[in-house]
RNA sequence: GGCUCGUUGGUCAAGUGGUUAAGACGCCACCCUCUCACGGUGGAAUCAGGGGUUCAAUUCCCCUACGAGCUACCA
């Protein structure tokens, strides 16, 4: 066989060689030590939790050693494209802090390593391709479907390995005339990888993550170029990866099995791999077992979820390197405030076994989280967030603006803060008692008082009420009024002798509390009157003893 | 089915040929306390099972079970 006509033959028309390409690709020209990584999604849908746990990871790696972290678009499937699926990942990523240093963009692209769509870089492609073929490496298959199927039949009849290898690789034995004779005929083709090894052959490497690792050589014939000419996953990362440089590369331990195939390719190049790092996927509890979280059962994959809830992007970025990297916890421990950029972070404390996604973690996060913010910034994340997915709540945060800064600040100061806020819907429903619009009596008064004492507590209340008192004075005189009704001053008296009281002044105050906000749980009554003002005061005690006659 | 990867409390997990097997979330109890929180103290709870190797195995090897992934002209 002539392999170099057989090139010839297949690839007449590509203006480009390797040197070509090879030139306008150097090598880049980084610091010793520098990563180089990347996102590769394919714009098949909407981008999730699991996109983004890569993406923080590739990031981090990249900006602590001064290298390129970049996005690729992998489009070669055109059958599966979904329009507008790239704008949404790179909008979901910008939103949680993904920001790449080169690669594609909404519209365009930035660096110099592209075109980043691998569609634009079909040409690229062929001129390796053509290569494999000069170097007899890959050959034209001109299989049907059918053809292929009958192939794995008569593999499945005689218990045999499926696939297109060896003696079952139909097409690799055509003689140069049979070729140009499909090809004549118009026939459509693929292009196939001639795999090269001895039975029971093994390829070895080392993961970043999982270690050494020994592999069974790839045997199989795999499709390297499809019909339409552009590549499989496959090639397009082995030529991409090498061409952009990529030094570290994370992706699924769903690649682990094809990554004798993506070895052999770049051996067949004669280039030299990416340091392979392979992931364990988020799982997802189901009754006892586990599983893989899928796209189309687990809204909460869906990075739209969270911020639909109004999750603070800094939480989930927060939970998301806490199950990335196993030291990142303790870390954080020691250095409460630091930046997370501040953390160095490593690929071998990546896990190897997949996490279970742990929503209840996510809220202890996002409390902590909220902490760190002012008062305004909470304001504004919030306000912006129900612009979006609540506009009732909008509506109200921008007519009390003031109200709900204050509100959202009570109890945060001091070394003892509340964590009261966990996530926008949350934070919703959590300060509705401040409004007005939305204020309303949604618990029970204390059992402890009976109806009438209701009323006399929060008749007297009113009259000594004075905005003027200062925290110790205004709890001095519900503490007194509790004891002229006969309630305990003091919890612990009434633990003590809970005969001689009705009962202690936390009920008292429970009833306060009730009228004043509607519920048993609420901040700090002295600071919601302080926001509230007097009149206000007044009229909702008013309203709440009219409502109990 | 074949191949591959994985398995430490409920969850995330540290860790090592000899440890009282960290820590975090959650749970329970108590303390603090005007509620709810927050905080503090304490507690229950883990090396999937079985064989080896070894003076000694959670740690090394093998098998089994279970989970996951791949087995496409999808990525």
């Amino acid at each position: 066989m002539d392999n170099l006509k057989l090139a010839e033959i297949l690839f007449p028309n590509l203006s480009l060689t390797v040197d070509d390409i090879e030139a306008k690709y150097p090598q880049r020209q980084l610091a010793p030590g520098a990563m180089v990584t990347r996102l590769a999604p394919s714009p098949t849908g909407f981008i999730h939790l699991g996109n983004l746990y890569g993406a923080y990871a590739d990031m981090k790696l990249a900006n602590q050693s001064g290298g390129v972290f970049y996005l690729r678009i992998e489009d070669t499937d055109e059958k599966r494209e979904v329009p507008g699926a790239v704008e949404e990942i790179i909008n979901g990523l910008k939103y949680f802090g993904v920001d790449f240093d080169e690669g594609a963009l909404i519209d365009g692209e930035k660096g110099a390593y592209g075109p980043y769509r691998q569609s634009a870089r079909k040409e690229l492609y062929q001129v390796y391709a053509r290569e494999l073929v000069k170097k007899g490496l890959a050959y034209p298959c001109f299989c049907t479907e059918e053809d292929l199927a009958e192939i794995r039949n008569q593999q499945e009849a005689q218990k045999e390995q499926t696939g297109y290898y060896g003696r079952w690789a139909r097409d690799r034995f055509l003689t140069m005339e049979q070729i140009e004779k499909n090809l004549a005929e118009g026939k459509p083709w693929v292009l196939r990888f001639k795999a090269m090894v001895q039975d029971g052959e093994t390829v070895g490497l080392v993961d970043g993550i999982r270690g050494p690792l020994v592999l069974p050589a790839n045997n199989m014939d795999f499709v390297v170029l499809k019909a339409t000419g552009l590549p499989t996953y496959h090639f397009a990362h082995v030529v991409d990866d090498h061409l952009m440089g990529t030094t570290h590369l994370l992706r699924g331990e769903e690649w682990l099995s094809t990554l004798p195939m993506h070895l052999a390719l770049f051996a067949a190049m004669g280039w030299e791999h990416p340091l392979y790092c392979h992931t364990a996927h988020l799982m997802k509890k189901e009754g006892e077992g586990r599983r893989k979280l899928s796209k189309r059962k687990d809204p909460e994959l869906g990075l739209n979820y969270y911020r639909s809830l109004g999750y603070h992007p800094l939480a989930v970025k927060e939970y998301l390197l806490t199950i990335l990297n196993s030291n990142y916890e303790e870390w954080r421990l020691e250095h409460p405030t630091a930046a997370d950029s501040e953390f160095e972070f490593t690929v071998d404390k990546m896990g190897r076994s997949g996490a279970l996604f742990d929503l209840e973690k996510l809220n202890d996060i996002s409390q902590t989280i909220f902490l760190q913010l002012t008062a305004e910034e909470i304001y504004e994340f919030v306000l912006s967030w129900a612009k979006e997915y609540d506009t009732a709540y909008a509506q109200i945060l921008t007519d009390h603006a003031d109200m709900a800064k204050k509100a959202f600040d009570i109890g945060r100061s001091g070394n003892k803060p509340r964590k009261d806020l966990v996530y926008g819907a949350q934070i919703a429903k959590f300060s509705a008692y401040i409004f007005p619009e939305t204020f309303e009596i949604t618990d029970s008064y204390p059992a402890e008082v009976s109806k009438e004492d209701c009323v006399t507590i929060l008749r007297e209340y009113l009259q000594g009420y004075a905005y003027e008192d200062d925290n110790d004075a205004w709890f001095g005189k519900v503490r007194l009024l509790a004891q002229e009704l006969g309630y305990a001053a003091k919890p612990k008296d009434f633990k003590k002798n809970p005969d001689q009281y009705k009962g202690h002044v936390g009920h008292v105050s429970g009833v306060i509390r009730i009228a004043l906000t509607g519920r048993t749980n609420s901040p700090d009554l002295w600071e919601v009157q302080q926001i509230l003002g007097v009149e206000e005061v007044a009229r909702r005690v008013n309203n709440a003893i009219a409502a109990l006659n």
